[in-house]
DNA sequence: TAAGTTATGTTGTTTTTACAACAAAAGGGT
DNA sequence: ACCCTTTTGTTGTAAAAACAACATAACTTA
């Protein structure tokens, strides 16, 4: 598929002229894959050199522990970058990669990002600022998702979670991206118990929801 | 005090020359500061364009709440670099920075290390390679940190964590560089219930500790 | 060394969570 | 419409954690 307009928009490439973009990709050994739903693409341990752009569908990052616990790090949607971190360091993956639908993705050699290359490539530099500021803000959505899930109990991982949705899209009222499972394996706490902390929380006035769509009815921290 | 010798080992640093390092340094804007014991250099919320380099002592990465729960992010020594991700990203620090003891810094201008300068600055582009793993490898750190805290209670964070160590030295005895109550701070737990959730395991054969060593008896995931 | 301070361990109570089992609701496809 | 599957909500119970209060040990420093 056409690549090209979601890697325009992508913050590896947001950068690069229209024009230069082609050229840049080809000197990044680009392979293209189509997954079909619930497919692992990359598995817990492995290793590789390759970082993935989505270029359509979507993907969830999980880790899985010995009792079947699932942990959700991540969800990322069309033109998302994954594996940068497990390719920069050259080491065993932490999370898998697993599709949530029939997804494409498009593979890029992380050494040929980061090794300058000879002065043909006058725009590389500039790929390589972005790789900085990529990883930059990795980082700081991991931090983030820990502020969540250090929080001592459930109702305060909602609030925590809600008040930044709510943050993000300018918004009391706003939609999110998770079912209830997705979303209790994100908070890492037990669905059902966040399910009656949910209906505590809409009795006592403090929120209103139904289905993924929820608001807030007071102001909170 | 002569920064060189540390910054030679850092991350950063580590793959350029000796002798090129002090023109490479002065491009950098370096400010050094000297912070007594306890004292607050970054607070969250603050915004900043320079990296920080631990040239002496230690720091602490916190997060406070308003009901005073205090999350250990992080602890570093010397050589160790701070603030790179809020410094790249341009956004509010979600940490405070706070010193363990008295502590020298030497702080770095970011946006003159990613950007890179006129020719004379050959060795320049294996620094933002570096800063680009610096990156990835903080990116691994807070994963790696998840790995612990999204353990669904206190004796599989304590194991996960203690497990780590135990790897990380390649010894099933090994010193912890933490007191309770800042190892209760990391796993995001309270320090009572974990202590006696340690004598617990100590009772169960588990583990063997006195202050800070532990010693795990039996093989563990 | 004595006194004060900090760190650690212990215990009991209250609150919260996980877990299990089930009911109700919502979709999906034929 | 019907059956089947998935999602969401509800409830009760058992387990775990937070909390508070205190005992003891270790460490400082005057």
């Amino acid at each position: 598929m056409n690549a090209l307009p979601i890697l325009a928009q992508s913050v590896l490439f947001n950068t690069v002229s229209p024009d230069d973009l082609p050229h840049l990709i080809s000197c990044l050994k680009p392979k293209e894959a189509t997954y079909p739903k619930d497919y692992t693409i990359i598995e817990e341990g492995d290793v590789l050199d390759e970082l993935g752009v989505v270029l359509s569908g979507s993907i969830h990052l999980v880790r899985h522990d010995f009792w079947g616990n699932r942990t959700l790090v991540a969800q990322l949607g069309v033109g998302d970058i994954f594996a940068e971190t497990v390719a920069c360091t050259a080491e065993k993956s932490l999370v898998s990669v697993v599709t949530c639908e029939k997804t494409v993705v498009l593979f890029l050699s992380v050494q040929r990002i980061i090794t300058t290359c000879r002065s043909e490539c006058v725009f590389h530099h500039a790929i390589i600022e972005n790789m900085v500021r990529l990883l930059a803000q990795k980082n700081l959505g991991l931090m983030k998702k820990m502020n969540h899930i250090t929080k001592r109990n459930t109702r305060e991982k909602l609030l925590s979670f809600l008040s930044e949705q709510a943050w993000k899209t300018g918004s009391k009222a706003f939609t999110i991206p998770f079912d209830r499972q997705q979303l209790a394996d994100y908070l890492c706490v037990d669905r059902s118990a966040m399910s009656s902390e949910l209906g505590k929380m809409k009795s006592e006035g403090l929120i209103e929801f139904t289905k993924n769509t929820f608001e807030l009815k007071q102001s909170m921290l």
